[in-house]
Formats: structure tokens, sequence, C-alpha cells
DNA sequence: ACTCCAGTTGCAAATCTTTGCAACTGGCTG
DNA sequence: CAGCCAGTTGCAAAGATTTGCAACTGGAGT
């Protein structure tokens, strides 16, 4: 009851309830060393609580999420990954779309675009836990000049179709 | 047959066929002015070819994605969006967690980072359509010196359990 | 220690997305 | 123009995530 306080804290001042479930869930992220998927929270919950619904376990994720207290990860094709945010410990990722290897960013990568957005638009980005797609520097197209995506236009006519969005 | 050039070449680039389906998914988000969820894609398609399923519609969104022909857009509590990717109007979006305003971002504030990638990791990001949350100019808190999350650390106790991850 | 109110929970059902699979078809080849 | 092969599609069902709601409970005040 006092290495922790900070949390608890914080928690206070969201005006929320720290509710057994919800400790739950954030000390099951806290603890683990890798990327959960919620599926995966539920279950180690469920080893302390079998009572705890799925959705309670969603609920405080997206909740904890919203607080800070932990990032997601967002991978094609797999489910969403939860992971602790720890200060220190901070990063983002970056995956290859081509081999699928994970890249962690230094949070000091992201701080001129934190900056620039606040003097461009007065917006205060709260970078989290963002992830990036993108190539590794093994998986690069070798004359890639025109790295990037290829600017599609005149997409218009493609399916000789006039829908106007309306 | 011929100012959408950029596309078909794109596409078949990519080994893949470009079918009546494919086609009109990508023309009716290239005709919508706004964001479209994967529903209402369905139903613009759907109002041309009623055949056409939403599994074909959600595929077609995933892979236009990863092409790079078409953004998307996450937001708290509602569906996912989906965005054409024009050349020359590329924005990406930073959503305010405190009210909900969006604020279009420019390329140009990701250049810097883009360039750290690719400098200190190697890797070459690809941002088709960038989504970042945190508060606009009229929702910061007053005395913000410690805007950004508060760091939270030895939350290991909170719950008073030691499963580890494992 | 008791009371009260708002934040939470468990449950069930709805929504949103993804996936398996057999049939279908675009587009190259002959 | 017929044949072929791999990429696609429609359908049905699974999987992932969210929501409505009544009952429950932290924790501040008394």
């Amino acid at each position: 009851m006092s290495c922790h306080q900070h949390v608890i804290d914080q928690l206070r001042g969201a005006g929320v309830r720290l509710t057994p479930q919800r400790a739950l869930v954030l000390d099951v992220v806290y603890h683990s060393h890798g990327h959960l998927t919620a599926d995966q929270v539920y279950e180690r919950v469920r080893t302390q609580s079998p009572q705890v619904d799925l959705s309670t376990v969603y609920r405080n994720l997206v909740f904890l999420r919203q607080q800070g207290l932990i990032g997601e990860l967002r991978l094609e094709g797999e489910p969403t990954r939860f992971e602790a945010v720890r200060s220190g410990a901070e990063h983002h990722h970056a995956v290859c779309s081509a081999c699928g290897a994970m890249i962690e960013i230094a949070p000091a990568d992201l701080a001129p675009l934190s900056e620039a957005l606040v003097r461009n638009y007065g917006f205060a980005v709260s970078l989290v836990h963002l992830t990036l797609n993108g190539h590794c520097a093994a998986c690069q197209p070798a004359g890639a000049s025109d790295k990037g995506q290829s600017s599609p236009h005149g997409v218009e006519a493609l399916a000789g179709s006039d829908a106007e969005a309306g």
C-alpha cells in the first residue's frame, strides 16, 4: 500500500474506483513480459478470480489504456495485444509489413513530432504506445527511390460508377 | 480506361486481380467525401451490386489499405472508418480525447519522424494514414506542466498477487 | 460502523471483423 | 476463343469487442 501510490493516485484523480477486478487486470498486464491479448489477460485473471467476466476485462483494458497505464499493439491478422507502460521503459513499435519483424522505437524519436503538433496545431499528443507499419532494413525494395506509397489518383472512373457520397 | 492506369498498374504489380467487387469498393471510398464505416461502404456497394457480401467488402478494405490506396481511422467507441488516400491531399489525424475534435495533420509534420526511423533503425515507415490521440488546444488542462501521462511504477503489488507471466 | 451515490460488474445479446471452404472467374497462354 | 491456375467471392460460422441493464460495491461523508 505504498509503492504503487502513484497508480492509486492517478486513478483517484480520474474519479474512478480501484476494484479488485481492475487491479487484477492491471496486475496481470504488468506481470507479463510480453504483449497479451485480451483473452490471455482474461485467462490469467480467471486463475485468481474465476467469476470475472471477459467484458469486464475488456472494459478495464480500454480504461487503463485511456489512463495511459497500458499500451495496445495492433498487428495484422491477430487480435489486439496489450502491454504495460512503465516509466523509463516507454517505447513504440515499428512492424515490418514484409517479414513481420518488430522494432522498438525510442520515445526520443517521436519528440520532434510531438513538438511540431504543439507548435503547429496546439495539439498535445498523447504518445502512449504507437505502432507504425513499414519495411525494415532487410525488406526494403532495392531501388526504392519512390519508397513510400505510389500516389493513386484518377480512381474515380475505376468502377464506371458515379455514386456520389451524399 | 486510361486516367486510372496508376491504380490498375499498382494492383497488377501486387499480383492481384481487379474484380468488379474490388473496383466497386475502391470506387465507393473514393467517391465519398467523408470517412465511411465498413458497413456504409457495404450499403453503397450493394446499391450497385446487391449480391456482394459484407465479408468481401471487409477483405477488400483490408487489401486496399495494405496497398496504401485507402487509410483507416479508428475512433474510440465507434467502428473503424475508411478514407481515400489521394495524392496531394494526404493527411493524418489528431483526435482530441476530451472533446472529440479532429485535426488534420500535414504529412510534412511527420517527415522528421520518418527520417529519424530510417536513420536510426533503417526502417522505412509507411505513413499512409495515422491517427494520434491527445488533447486539442481548447481542452488542455490549465497548468499542464506534466502534460503527458504520469509515470506509473510499482504497480506490481496492486492486486497482491504474484502471478508471473510464463 | 452505517448510508448513499456514482462508478462497476456479470450476464446476455448485439455488433463488428475475420475465417474456412468450395465454387467461380480474371486474365494470361496457346 | 477454349483451357488453366491462382486469386477471389459468397455463404455460414467463428472469433473479437462492445453494449444495455439491473444488481453490486468502493469509499467519502456522517
